[in-house]
DNA sequence: GACTAGATGTCGGGG
DNA sequence: CCCCGACGTCTAGTC
């Protein structure tokens, strides 16, 4: 990793055009060639970048940086004065292991889905439709069609995204009629206003109590 | 902004849980207290971060960095050896100029709304309604009412956009009725079905083919 | 503060 | 490789 805080201005030509006057800034170049161009704030994200794979020229003498990718995009760097540079290899990172997301949440469910509804029992995760995977197939205990959606904050687009779902898996006679389930942690109002609206019903579960059960569930066995 | 290159390990809990294992990384804290862990590819995306505002408390003798912020969110860094390290004072960024992203499609499409659809005049832009603004409201050759939603990339939720934006406008009786028509560089395969299913209209349009006419046109006069 | 919609979104999974 | 949906999305604007 290169790191370079200097007196630069920088032009970006490609999905769209930015032009960045002269300012301090830090230049930070990866291994895999990346480049990204931070100011002192504005959160983690860089004010300009080059994702891998690129080609990165440098003129040292001219202070001109130039990358270049295969989808046509240049990002231009004009280097007027270097204050400070550090120059070290990290080596591959372990990796970040991860908890907690809708992934999860959905294995959770689908090991559980009584959780939602009484008498549920797992048709299929992820079941196909033209538009997309719907996250629970399920019957009720009646043997009708339920799909579910699980977020893990409940917004009105889950609940669009479900009311889409169901319009299409009404359309096959082995299915019809199917009712949705919108889950998640938390629901907003305005989510659930949609639902009612909708004819979708919603169930906020909790994610610890969650685990909760399904270990529970693995002492009894 | 201060910059550690250092063998740490890190962990987060908030959101959800993350660990990282001990590895060489870069620890750069911003001006405005934000906190972004890079390893030495992956593009501009930090392994972990914590943005501002929060509160980071430095142990140096225990190497121990602990960031906490008002949600509740917690990221503890422990260094276990710093290979190099750089403090510089950046200023404020004097700021980013952008041009051609969905505004100025907007922009181009709302002088030349035939480009959409032939006989197509536009009415208003940002046309509001009580969900929100559409576009480009026009009427067609006939004199009937259509409703033009843009999007650089088409897809589904854009569809949903539009779609309850024709379900308000077709509420008033002096527009009533309201067709949609779909405009974006290009759209997605599912996006175009679900338009199909609503009986919105979809167009793709070039960007630059779109700039060459509106020059075109201003040269003529 | 809540809600909406855009983003050079980025990232990972499945076909 | 495209297509699609999640993301600790983030961010800016409006109400």
């Amino acid at each position: 990793m290169r790191l370079v805080l200097a007196r630069c201005t920088v032009d970006y030509e490609g999905r769209l055009s930015a032009h960045l006057p002269e300012a301090v800034r830090l230049i930070m170049v990866k291994a895999d060639g990346c480049v990204a161009i931070h100011a002192d704030g504005g959160a983690y994200k860089p004010l300009n970048w080059m994702n891998a794979p690129n080609r990165l020229v440098i003129d040292e003498a001219a202070g001109l940086w130039v990358v270049t990718n295969a989808k046509g995009e240049t990002l231009t760097i004009t280097v007027h004065e270097i204050l400070a540079e550090v120059n070290h290899e990290l080596g591959v990172d372990p990796g970040l292991r991860k908890d907690g997301v809708e992934a999860h949440l959905q294995e959770l469910l689908a090991a559980n889905p009584t959780v939602i509804a009484d008498g549920l029992r797992l048709v299929r995760r992820e079941y196909p439709t033209d538009i997309g995977p719907v996250d629970l197939l399920c019957r009720d205990a009646n043997g009708a069609t339920v799909a579910i959606e699980i977020k893990r904050r409940g917004e009105i687009d889950g609940v669009e995204q479900l009311a889409r779902y169901l319009e299409f898996l009404n359309r096959d006679p082995l299915l019809r009629p199917v009712r949705g389930i919108f889950v998640a942690q938390e629901i907003k109002p305005q989510a659930r206003v949609l639902a009612g609206t909708r004819s979708i019903g919603w169930v906020e579960v909790d994610y610890d109590e969650l685990r909760g059960i399904v270990s529970e569930e693995l002492r009894l066995f």
